[in-house]
Parts: C-alpha cells; sequence; structure tokens
DNA sequence: TCCTAAATGAGAATAATTCTTATCAAAGAT
DNA sequence: ATCTTTGATAAGAATTATTCTCATTTAGGA
C-alpha cells in the first residue's frame, strides 16, 4: 500500500485531514519549509493551525515519516524521499534537489569500511553538492 | 601574518575590539552559534551589542574570512576553519567535530570529474558524516 | 453509539535574527 | 597630533521561526 492513509497507519499514527495535507504538501513540494507546506495547505481553503503544523512535522520525523534536512539558514526544511540521498545545493537561490547515486554510495560505504575513524561510529554518509544550476 | 588584526585588515575590514573578539571567539568555540560567541566574549567581561555580532559575522562571512555550516536546526553555526573540510555530526548530541581527508576530497572530485551531473556545476563537496563518538 | 486518549486550534510565549537610528570610533588626511 | 569622514556599534524595537499551554474536538477502538 501506498496511500497516504496507509503511510499514517503503519507507523501506529492516527488518521487525520491535517496530517494527510501536510504529508501529501511534503511529497508536493521541494524539500519545504514548515510554512511552505501551511501556504499550500491554506490554497486548498483547509485552514490548518500552525502549531498543529510543526508539532506534525515532528511527530512525522520521530515516526520515521520524513527526515530534516540541513541547510545553512535558520529554517527547518523536510523531505520525505526516504531513500538514502544526496543533494545538489544551489549557491545562488534557495533551491535544493535530490541526487541519488548508488556508485557513489558504494564507494564511500567501501572507503570508510577500511578507513575507520577513531572514536567514531558512522551511520550516514550523505554528500552535500553545492554549485551552480545551469537555468 | 597570522594574527586576529591581519586577518582582518587583509580583507579590508576596520580593526574594532569587537571584531577582534568576535574572531577570536570563533577561533575558541567549536562551531559556535551567534549566542555561543556572545556568552563567551561577555565572560571576559566585554558587553557587546547582540545586533553587533551578527553584523560582523554575516560581514565575515561576506568576506570569506569565516563560513556557516548546515545543521538540521533553527539555528545556525560558524565555521573559522576555511582549509576544505568535512563534518563529523552525532546523532546523539550537538557536538560537530572537523574531519580532513584529502584522500576522500580526491576520490570525491575524481569520481565527479568522470560523472557529470547533468545541468549542474559542481563548487563544493562535502560530506556530512552521521554517527556516534565513542566517548 | 460511546468513550477516551490523542489531536487540533488559537493565541501566548520564547528564541533567533534583522532592522532602525543615534552615537561612536578607526584610520586616512591634514 | 588633530580633524574629518565613513563605517561600526549600542540599544532596543521589529520580525520571523518555533514551541508551549490549554480548552475543545475528533478518531477509532470497545
Ligand atoms: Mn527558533
Ligand atoms: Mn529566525
Ligand atoms: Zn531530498
Ligand atoms: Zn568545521
Amino acid at each position: 500500500m501506498f496511500s497516504l492513509k496507509s503511510k499514517l497507519s503503519e507507523k501506529g499514527l492516527k488518521i487525520t485531514p491535517q496530517r494527510l495535507s501536510i504529508l501529501d504538501a511534503i511529497y508536493n513540494i521541494n524539500h519545504p519549509t514548515a510554512d511552505d507546506i501551511i501556504k499550500h495547505i491554506r490554497q486548498k481553503h483547509s485552514n490548518i493551525a500552525i502549531g498543529t503544523v510543526y508539532k506534525v512535522l515532528e511527530t512525522f520525523v520521530q515516526k520515521g515519516l520524513i527526515k530534516r534536512i540541513t541547510t545553512e539558514k535558520d529554517v527547518i526544511r523536510y523531505d520525505g524521499l526516504l531513500r538514502h540521498h544526496h543533494h545538489l545545493y544551489s549557491t545562488d537561490t534557495v533551491l535544493i534537489k535530490d541526487y541519488i547515486d548508488e556508485e557513489l554510495d558504494k564507494i564511500l560505504v567501501g572507503y570508510f569500511k577500511k578507513k575507520q575513524i577513531h572514536g567514531f561510529e558512522i551511520e550516514e554518509l550523505t554528500l552535500q553538492i553545492k554549485g551552480k544550476f545551469n537555468n
């Protein structure tokens, strides 16, 4: 099952209109902020409380339904793509694009299998690729 | 010259006590927030306006004296280490450690020299290494 | 259908950052 | 050494992002 409802129930979360629309928003906006999500939902006339959005986002992160992504800004962005991937960050604009590359992943994992980092146990390797999008 | 004063004048910035103490703080705190810097400076009795700290930090970033680093939080952290490096992020705590690895850099640059990313020109490759510090 | 724990809405509170404006001071010019 | 000018700083207000509180509502199992 890949419906929004099943994603919630798989995690033992109650199905509410708010949660469904937040999840829908995350899947339809590129690495959104909480505010992006609120605006998206309110376009469709469904009102939603700001506090609810933050609360639900935190719940989703805890349950592993979404992830936070890292940025240099003081605003948190979320990611609905759970499969391991990297990101292309625009140095000009605010655009962040997903970058999936299994070959790269193998190289990285292989490298750190050989080369241990003293006193540190690696859980996840994510490459931030900064640069310019051509048009 | 490696003095704090020379770092400022090399960038054409006026030498002020505030700028010197902010730069000193950055070099003596591990990836600090603006608030970390303010607290550090106020320990030594020198008072400083919060707005000044933010202003100076932004100036330093613009001039390339320091860099912002990425986090999943809504607070900005700064980095005084200009040489290219990666970061170890603790999944437990707030700790972020520098990770310098030229061999890794060569592998990454080599990989993307061969494998172009369509419609994207790479400027910087930074690996985020998340995991646990063993004590 | 009922019940209850969990979720939500509304608004206050807090935290992080930016903005405004009056005053101050660095540093080049005299 | 003093003057002058331009940029820097202090203080506090304003804005933005997030969290908290608590009264009300609702999902979903009994
Ligand atoms: Mn905040
Ligand atoms: Mn903010
Ligand atoms: Zn992504
Ligand atoms: Zn660093």
